[in-house]
RNA sequence: CGGGAUGUAGCGCAGCCUGGUUAGCGCGUUUGACUGGGGGUCAAAAGGUCGAGAGUUCGAAUCUCUCCAUCCCGACCA
C-alpha cells in the first residue's frame, strides 16, 4: 500500500536520514460528522434547475454569497483540492512550472494588449484609493507576458511553460446553473512559449493529451475535444473540451461514429440542395403573410421552397442583407467571421425601410447591390424556384433563382447545422448534444507577445516575439460536471480520485457502548493507516445517516451496528450499489486499503 | 441591456386579491422521553426590522410609488 510504504529523505549537508510514513508528506482528509461544517438540506433550493446545482447546495459542498459567487465548504474544498492536484501532476508532467500571478492588475498592462478597450463589461474595472485604474483579471495573457518578458531573453531558455491555479473574475451578464457559470471562479491557466510554430504545435499536442489524462483521472466518462471558434482570443487553432451533459450550455454536433464533432458555432454539414430548371419569375398576392410559415402555408409549399431575408447591422451601422433558405437559421458566428466584424445585431424595421426594403416582404430583387451588402447562403444559391419577398407590401415572388435574378451575389456558407443534417465526413445524420466547456486550449501565436514586447533573441542574435499557447481548465466547473455525469437520485457518486473522503463509517446505535468503542477505534485506526475517513458519530437514525451519506457520495461505506458486532464484523458497501458484504473487523482495514488502491489505480 | 417572475424564521412555502387583535405551516435547530437498518413518534421551546424607503389610512405583510436583490428566457460570453 502506497501510504504505508516507507520513504527515505536524504539531506546530504547534514547526513541525516529520516524514515517516515509517506502519508506524512501528503495532506489527508478525515473528519467526524458531528463536527463537519456544512449541513445537508432535504429540499431542493428554489433557484436550482440542474442536478449538480441541487446536490452542491443540498449536500453542503458550497453556498451562494452573491449572484455567481460562492463559498466552498469543506466537502467542496476537499474535492477542489484533489482536482487541482491532479491538474498539477499533469501540468508538471509536461514540464509546467507553477507560478502565481495577481488577481488585481493595472490598466496599463491591458492597454498594451489593447484589451482594456476591446473587452466589454465582463472586465471589472475599478479605481484604487489613488484614483489609479485597476481591473480584476479574467485571464492572464498580459500578466504572463509581463512576467516572461523579464525572465526569458534567449532561445536557449525556450520552450517553457508556466501555469497557475488562481481566482478569476468575469462580470458575467447572466451567471447561472450553480457552479457551471459563475462570476468568480478558480481556474488553472497555463501559458507556453516557443521559438517556432512547429514547436508550439508539438507542445499543443502534448497539452491535448495531458487534458485527456486530466479529465479521465477526474472520473469524467464522456468528454469530447472539438475544434472551436477562437473568438476574441485570436489565434489559429483551438480546441474545447466538452463534458457531454444535458445541463451544458453549448450545442455540439457529432457523427454517430465520432469522426466529426463540432460546436454549433462552427459546425457544417454535407447539405444537398435540389435544383430544377428555372421557371418564370411570378409576383403573387400574399396578404399579411410576413413569416416563412405563413407564406409557405398560404402558397402550399414547404419552407424548403422559400428564401428568407434577414437584416443585420454591424458595429459601424452598416446594413447587411442575408438570404438563406426558409428552413435554415443564420449562424451568426460564421457570418461575423466572414464579415470580419466583432458585432452583429438584427436590424430594426426602420433601418430596413431606410435601405429601401419592406419588412416581411424583403427581397434582394430590386435592392441595389451598391446600396446594401447582400450575402447569400449556399442553400439559396444551389436551390431553384424559391418563394421570396417582392419588396412590396402583401406580395412575394415565386420562382426566384439566384443566378438569374441576382447575378454576382456573394455566396458563402452561413447556415446553422440541425440535428439529422448529413455529416460532412461520413454523410451519416448528425447527432445534437449538449456540452459543458470544461477546458480549452489555444495556439495563440504572437498575438500578445508582439504587442507586449515579449521577445527573445534567436541564435542569430535577432529579437523575435515569442510564440505562445494557452491552456485553461475551470476547477468548479469540473466539480459540477463530474456530478452531472456521475450521480443517482440520492446524490453524487464521487470517483475515488476526487472523492472528499475515501471511506464513510456509519455507526448505528452509537449509544451502545460496544458500537461506540469499536467505531471510535476503527476511525482512529483508519486515520493512522492514512485512509481518508469520514465518521458519522452523530447517533442519528439509520435512514437519516444513509441519506446524508448518499448526498456526500463517498465511494466506500462501512456500517457498524450491534447486529454486525455479534459476529465481530462490519458491513461494507460501495456508493451507488446496494449490495453489502460482511467483513470481519480484523480484516476490514486491509480490505479497504486494497479497494482504495484498486480504485485509485483506475485514475492514475 | 430587453422580456417575465419572485422577495414573509436557517431552508421550502401559505397569508396579500377583499387592510383589522398576538403573522402561520412543513423541514431544520434546542431540551426531554420513547424509538433504532432508508429522512421515526410524542411533548415543550428558541427563532421574524414580512427585501428597503416613502406614501395612502384610525390601522399596512396586504393598497400606491421609488429603489434594491434574486431567479428564469433572450442578448452577450477570453
Amino acid at each position: 500500500m502506497c501510504f504505508l510504504s516507507k520513504c527515505y529523505l536524504y539531506f546530504p549537508e547534514r547526513f541525516y536520514i529520516y524514515s517516515v510514513n509517506i502519508h506524512f508528506l501528503y495532506l489527508r482528509f478525515f473528519m467526524r460528522m458531528s463536527k463537519l461544517v456544512g449541513r445537508r438540506i432535504k429540499e431542493d433550493p428554489r433557484d436550482a434547475q440542474i442536478i449538480s446545482h441541487k446536490f452542491i447546495i443540498r449536500g453542503g459542498y458550497a453556498r451562494p454569497v452573491s449572484t455567481g459567487i460562492y463559498s466552498l465548504l469543506p466537502l467542496g474544498k476537499n474535492i477542489a483540492k484533489k482536482i487541482e492536484d491532479i491538474i498539477r501532476e499533469e501540468m508538471n508532467a509536461i514540464d509546467g512550472q507553477e507560478v502565481l500571478m495577481p488577481v488585481v492588475l493595472p490598466r496599463e498592462l491591458w492597454e498594451e494588449s489593447g484589451r482594456y478597450e476591446s473587452v466589454g463589461g465582463e472586465l471589472l474595472r475599478f479605481k484604487d484609493r489613488n484614483g489609479k485604474d485597476m481591473l480584476l483579471g479574467m485571464t492572464h495573457e498580459e500578466a504572463v507576458c509581463h512576467l516572461i518578458r523579464t525572465e526569458i531573453n534567449s532561445y536557449k531558455q525556450l520552450p517553457v511553460m508556466v501555469y497557475q491555479i488562481q481566482t478569476k473574475y468575469r462580470d458575467e451578464a447572466r451567471p447561472r446553473a450553480g457552479l457551471i457559470r459563475v462570476r468568480e471562479f478558480t481556474m488553472k491557466d497555463a501559458y507556453s512559449f516557443h521559438e517556432s510554430q512547429e514547436c508550439l504545435e508539438k507542445y499543443y499536442e502534448k497539452a491535448h493529451q495531458s487534458y485527456e489524462n486530466i479529465f479521465r483521472r477526474l472520473g469524467m466518462n464522456n468528454v469530447v475535444s472539438i475544434k472551436s471558434d477562437s473568438g476574441m482570443m485570436g489565434g489559429a487553432v483551438s480546441h474545447e473540451f466538452m463534458a457531454i451533459s444535458e445541463a451544458g450550455e453549448d450545442t455540439i454536433f457529432m457523427s454517430p461514429c465520432g469522426k466529426y464533432k463540432a460546436n454549433r458555432e462552427v459546425a457544417t454539414a454535407a447539405w444537398k440542395f435540389f435544383s430544377e430548371p428555372s421557371k418564370e419569375l411570378e409576383k403573387v398576392y400574399t396578404p399579411d403573410k410576413t413569416t416563412i410559415e405563413e407564406v409557405a402555408a398560404f402558397l402550399g409549399v414547404k419552407p424548403e421552397h422559400t428564401g428568407k431575408a434577414v437584416f443585420y447591422v454591424d458595429n459601424n451601422e452598416n446594413l447587411i442583407f442575408v438570404m438563406i433558405r426558409g428552413d435554415f437559421e443564420v449562424n451568426e458566428t460564421k457570418l461575423r467571421n466572414y464579415l470580419k466584424t466583432p458585432q452583429l445585431n438584427f436590424a430594426n424595421d426602420e433601418q430596413i425601410r431606410k435601405a429601401g426594403s419592406v419588412p416581411g416582404y424583403a427581397s434582394p430583387v430590386g435592392l441595389g447591390k451598391n446600396k446594401i451588402r447582400i450575402v447569400v447562403d449556399k442553400s439559396v444559391a444551389e436551390s431553384s424556384n424559391l418563394v421570396a419577398g417582392a419588396n412590396e407590401e402583401h406580395y412575394h415572388f415565386k420562382n426566384f433563382n439566384l443566378s438569374r435574378d441576382l447575378p454576382g451575389a456573394e455566396i458563402i456558407e452561413i447556415a446553422t447545422v440541425r440535428a439529422g443534417d448529413p455529416c460532412p465526413i461520413t454523410g451519416a445524420p448528425l447527432e445534437e448534444k449538449r456540452g459543458i466547456e470544461i477546458g480549452n486550449i489555444f495556439q495563440l501565436g504572437t498575438k500578445y507577445s508582439e504587442k507586449m514586447n515579449c521577445n527573445y533573441l534567436d541564435n542569430n542574435g535577432k529579437s523575435k516575439p515569442i510564440i505562445m499557447g494557452c491552456y485553461g481548465i475551470g476547477v468548479g466547473r469540473n466539480l459540477a460536471s463530474v456530478i452531472e455525469q456521475s450521480h443517482d437520485e440520492y446524490g453524487p457518486i464521487w470517483p475515488m480520485s476526487i472523492a472528499p473522503y475515501h471511506v464513510h463509517i456509519c455507526a448505528l446505535n452509537i449509544k451502545e457502548e460496544n458500537v461506540k468503542s469499536v467505531s471510535e477505534k476503527l476511525y482512529a485506526d483508519m486515520k493512522a493507516a492514512g485512509i481518508e475517513v469520514l465518521y458519522d458519530d452523530r447517533g442519528e437514525k439509520a435512514g437519516f445517516m444513509f441519506n446524508d451519506a448518499d448526498l456526500i457520495g463517498v465511494p466506500l461505506r462501512v456500517i457498524i451496528s450491534p447486529k454486525t458486532l455479534e459476529t465481530n464484523s462490519v458491513e461494507f458497501s460501495t456508493r451507488g450499489n446496494k449490495d453489502k458484504q460482511i467483513i470481519s473487523l480484523a480484516s476490514i482495514i486491509e480490505t479497504i486499503e486494497g479497494r482504495i488502491k484498486d480504485e485509485l489505480e483506475k485514475y492514475k
